[in-house]
DNA sequence: TGTCCACGTCT
DNA sequence: AAGACGTGGAC
């Protein structure tokens, strides 16, 4: 005998979603729309039915929450209340209003297919499907989000909550990291579409597994599919959906280094697709093993004179003290006054960065070191650094040159 | 304060 | 398919 663990499993998601539609299948919309109806979340984006807001607001929705949405949401209608108007704006200007919502990819998406729009379907977004999918940053989920609800057709939009709610209501040991899962909620959704009301019906789901059936506690004693739910009847809700194994994210240790001239400090801004891209950082020294580069989207200035030694007994973890350091800026900039400012720990999905900030004061007159590419690097001024789009990560740093570049303006004030 | 967890698209 | 891509909230 040879075990098919997979096999076995996809055969009970088949299984129990087909048999949960056999029984359940004609009560689902109703009860589902008549408690939207009244316990549905009244949100900004859903009084209307502009495909550019609701497009807008499905972009920002991806991987953020809705209360962290909100803000920028009005940010954005604001400053670009029409489709023409965002197509127009700066790529800057837009990562800067996007600043703090992160997957920045989704701000250069959500720019290029703004002009995309304009340019190939006269300002219109296109209501098909797969047109829709075609431009940038629309997936199966938006593509499907934009049909229902905005051009009122039976498309489902399966995101997370969709996922979590069908495994519970149906017993299915479904994952939503699986691509192939989401194709079979795809298809499972589809049976229960309402023609009717398609946009509601979507809603409608999110907004159960956003307030009711969350991934913790789920408030089953409430829920108006308690009744039909698979799960909640046999008692084992917590098994559903299967959670993944997450891996470990990766450690990083760097030294920002905010070079400063005058009243001035260099940037420089990310180029390509990788992290953090269109964003600006500071000077950026990594600490590797048992050398030391710069990062690659980054300057690769001063590298020479860092040499790092790996501690004897752990050749992976590298500490230099920041006095060490201090010490090795002293000898690269002999006439800069060098201020420690901090260590800052950032955490992504799959990188933990530990940083190391220091300010490199120098003195006005000085002009070696122009940078290399002008169009990428320069010196930023007090007012030029707050309207540069900066990651969280560097966030702190910011702050801390805007605090120094002000008291040494006005030493009298502390 | 740290750890875990959530959220779609692209490659 | 599986990993890259960021941040904030819950505990």
């Amino acid at each position: 005998m040879i075990d098919h663990p997979e096999t076995d499993l996809n055969s009970q998601i088949e299984q129990a979603l087909q048999l949960w539609l056999s029984d359940n299948k004609k009560q689902l919309s109703l009860l589902l729309l008549s408690w939207y109806d009244t316990a549905g979340r009244d949100l900004p984006w859903r009084c209307t039915k502009n495909p550019y807001l609701i497009w807008l607001s499905e972009i920002m929705l991806q991987q953020t929450q809705v209360t962290t949405v909100k803000t920028y949401y009005h940010r954005f209608i604001t400053a670009w209340p029409t489709l023409s108007a965002l197509a127009a704006a700066a790529e800057t200007d837009i990562l800067k209003a996007w600043e703090g919502l992160g997957y920045y990819s989704r701000a250069r998406n959500l720019l290029k297919t703004a002009r995309l729009v304009a340019e190939q379907y006269g300002g219109q977004f296109p209501e098909n499907y797969q047109a829709l999918l075609k431009l940038p940053g629309i997936g199966e989920y938006t593509a499907g989000a934009l049909m229902s609800i905005a051009f009122n057709q039976p498309y489902p939009a399966v995101d997370g909550n969709v996922v979590r709610v069908s495994a519970r209501l149906a017993a299915a040991h479904l994952s939503n990291q699986k691509p192939h899962n989401r194709k079979k909620v795809t298809a499972f959704i589809r049976e229960l579409m309402p023609v009717d009301r398609p946009g509601d019906f979507n809603e409608a789901l999110m907004d159960l597994g956003a307030t009711l059936c969350v991934p913790a506690a789920p408030h089953c004693e409430i829920c108006p599919l308690s009744g039909i739910c698979q799960a909640y009847l046999t008692n084992r809700v917590s098994l559903f959906p299967v959670s993944r194994q997450r891996r470990l994210p990766r450690e990083e240790k760097h030294i920002v280094l905010l070079t400063t001239k005058g009243d001035r400090v260099l940037v420089h801004q990310k180029t390509g697709q990788g992290l953090l891209a269109g964003l600006y950082c500071f000077d950026w020294l990594k600490i590797t093993k048992n050398e030391q580069k710069t990062d690659e989207h980054n300057r690769i200035d001063h590298q020479v004179s860092f040499q790092i030694k790996p501690a004897p007994d752990d050749p992976v973890q590298i500490e230099m003290s920041p006095e060490q350091v201090i010490g090795q800026l002293r000898l690269i900039f002999p006439d800069a006054g060098i201020i420690d400012l901090g260590r800052h720990r950032h955490v992504f999905t799959h990188i933990r960065w530990y940083l190391h900030g220091f300010l490199i004061d120098q003195p006005y007159n000085r002009d070696q070191d122009t940078p290399k590419d002008p169009a990428a690097d320069f010196w930023a001024d007090e007012q030029q650094l707050q309207a540069l789009p900066i990651a969280r990560a560097l966030e702190i740093y910011r702050q801390r040159w805007l605090d120094w570049s002000r008291h040494k303006k006005e030493p009298g004030r502390t």
